[in-house]
DNA sequence: CGGCTATATGTAAACGTTTACATGAAAATC
DNA sequence: GATTTTCATGTAAACGTTTACATATAGCCG
């Protein structure tokens, strides 16, 4: 059998602590968990023996002894876009001062891998989970919840059984990206959304649509194009776009990456951003204040969405909160660059 | 005190499978470990009651009588590049295979966070760890060491006291990038490099300055500038070099995220690449096949970094390797686009 | 068929913590 | 100063597994 011969020369316990310290491990126990106070000579005794022994106390024994496994886990679709992996470097610092850490599971905007996801997080018994979903499908719901454990989703869930954040309105976002290219006079806007079958996408077309609606602009078929969340997606798009007889005055995309990936079409071929074309993304990600032209974009702060994720996600593991799901919501405003241009 | 109001039900152990299906506990944790036969009778009977209740065996008491966390770490500089997000993916699922979970922690290229990725592995007994690290600082090999785990370390670390897996030789990549350069008739070669206090970036430029020296091309200070390994970097790096007043006909960047930012700042203020100033990357990541121009780059595929890292990290925690550190090394091959003209 | 070996199973003792309970000393109350 | 309250500490029993050891049954051999 497969035996794990690195073993520690021999592990230091709380025992020995005790020993050295001379008291009882539970007072170690609870000198280390500053549950009790204890006397000062002693709380010293116990410090200079941990030190000089440099205990860690087994995260095993006391997982198995308080039933917590001071994990949770951060369920993305992306961790190569920049808004995600900024959520879960904000994420991990946030549960790191609650002693937790983020377990990441990246679906790569899979359905199939939000499935092996669930199944993922029910091996590993974590505290809770944090879920960006992509899909809104009910049986993936049903499972999560079989999981029997706090979580807290992304707006991807309609019916709201989970503690949900996400923007004002579903497609907030977009919703405002659009209305921005109408102000500004555009009337052939196209969608340049990302993984079609994602509900995520659905929102924000939907968003596309109700600007769309308020202007009273008819809605155009050619004019929508959903690949993936991606810069190869936005590649895509754009191809698709510039391929069009009547090509569109403006896009909004679903995101920055296609954005990006957008102007980087376009860029090749010789359209001009924003002269030819207007393009707005979506989440002002860092990269989208570089790249040429400057993207108009809207705020979607990840650090915003990890702090509400964590306070509602630690609000159930921590203290004990049981009530019903609950909302959260974050801001979100255009910034206006040098991507889009008046007509 | 805090508490998890959040307790399962009730949980499901062992002993309840063990009762339901009339056989010793000690029968249903071989059962689930295959570790002897257990007569088919009975394993029917074993299965029948696990998938009645959905048991899941308890990873921490597991972990606590095994002194095995089956979770291994992976300390990156940046988890936006998609190398390392690729690598992530790929390690994840070869330790999954393995019944392991890897737990990422991104240090942002700083050192400072290297140190705490080595508190946070400490805190944490996983198995063993992964290091990508940026630095080559004594200290952190030896806090590493102290750990007593296993480890496996990218070329950075310079003395091989870890396994390490890295190109043909340090610097391998840019080398042959330079060297291309070369051969296409650049003297003025310019070296854009990464996090300026980073090992990796030393290794890099030395690379660059290998391959100079090869063709007898002197060395020239100006024609060095390192930022750090990312878009925005890269886009630092193209305001630099194009201010210079004698600037140079090609620029070899440390990474692909840098070439792109470089690329990006050229693009925006009007230098063509590659008529004005070639340009080559490292990485070979799948971006760099969809910018304009399409990246000339040196192939560094995270997958086959992936692989060898676990092979290596495994021989030692499943299969009892306790030898002298090992080197493994990954091809490194020129693939020529269009970013780079021949003068 | 007696004595082996091989195989399947059970028993019970760990693993390193936390924590309910008990205890004794000190502080507070009258 | 006697009684109660508070506080710091210790004792020992869990938590849910794995596994060394013991046991029983079956298979095999001469």
């Amino acid at each position: 059998m497969n035996v794990n011969v690195y073993k520690a020369k021999k592990m230091i316990t709380m025992n020995d602590i005790a020993r050295e310290a001379g008291v009882s491990v539970a007072t170690v126990s609870r000198f280390i968990n500053q549950e009790t106070a204890v006397s000062g000579e002693k709380a010293e005794r116990i410090q200079a023996a941990i030190d000089k022994f440099h205990f860690m106390p087994n995260r095993y024994a006391r997982g198995l002894k308080t039933n917590r496994a001071m994990q949770i886990v951060l369920i993305v679709p992306d961790i190569k876009n920049p808004y995600y992996a900024k959520l879960y470097d904000v994420l991990q610092s946030i549960a790191l001062r609650e002693k937790y850490i983020v377990i990441l599971y990246n679906t790569n905007e899979d359905e199939a891998n939000e499935f092996k996801a669930i199944e993922f997080v029910k091996e590993l018994n974590c505290d809770g989970i944090i879920f960006c979903s992509v899909s809104d499908n009910r049986e993936i719901i049903e499972r999560l919840q079989a999981l029997n454990k706090p979580v807290v989703a992304s707006s991807s869930f309609e019916n709201r059984v989970f503690d949900t954040v996400h923007g004002v309105k579903p497609g907030q976002g977009i919703y405002l990206g659009t209305k921005h290219l109408l102000e500004n006079g555009h009337r052939k806007i196209g969608f340049a959304g990302g993984n079609p079958k994602s509900v995520l996408n659905d929102r924000r077309h939907s968003g596309y649509l109700r600007a769309l609606g308020e202007y009273g602009v008819e809605k155009n078929e050619a004019y929508c194009y959903s690949n993936s969340f991606t810069i190869e997606g936005g590649y895509q798009a754009g191809e698709y776009f510039s391929s069009l007889s009547d090509r569109p005055s403006a896009l909004v995309c679903a995101n920055d990456m296609i954005a990006i990936g957008v102007m980087q079409y376009f860029n090749k071929i010789g359209i001009d951003v924003p002269n030819d074309v207007s393009v707005v993304g979506m989440d002002n990600i860092a990269m989208s204040d570089i790249v040429k032209p400057a993207l108009t974009t809207v705020t979607n702060d990840s650090a915003e969405f990890a702090e509400k994720a964590a306070d509602m996600l630690f609000s159930r593991i921590l203290y004990g909160y049981e009530g019903a799901a609950r909302e959260s919501f974050c801001k979100r405003t255009l910034v206006s660059r040098d991507s889009v241009r008046t007509i």
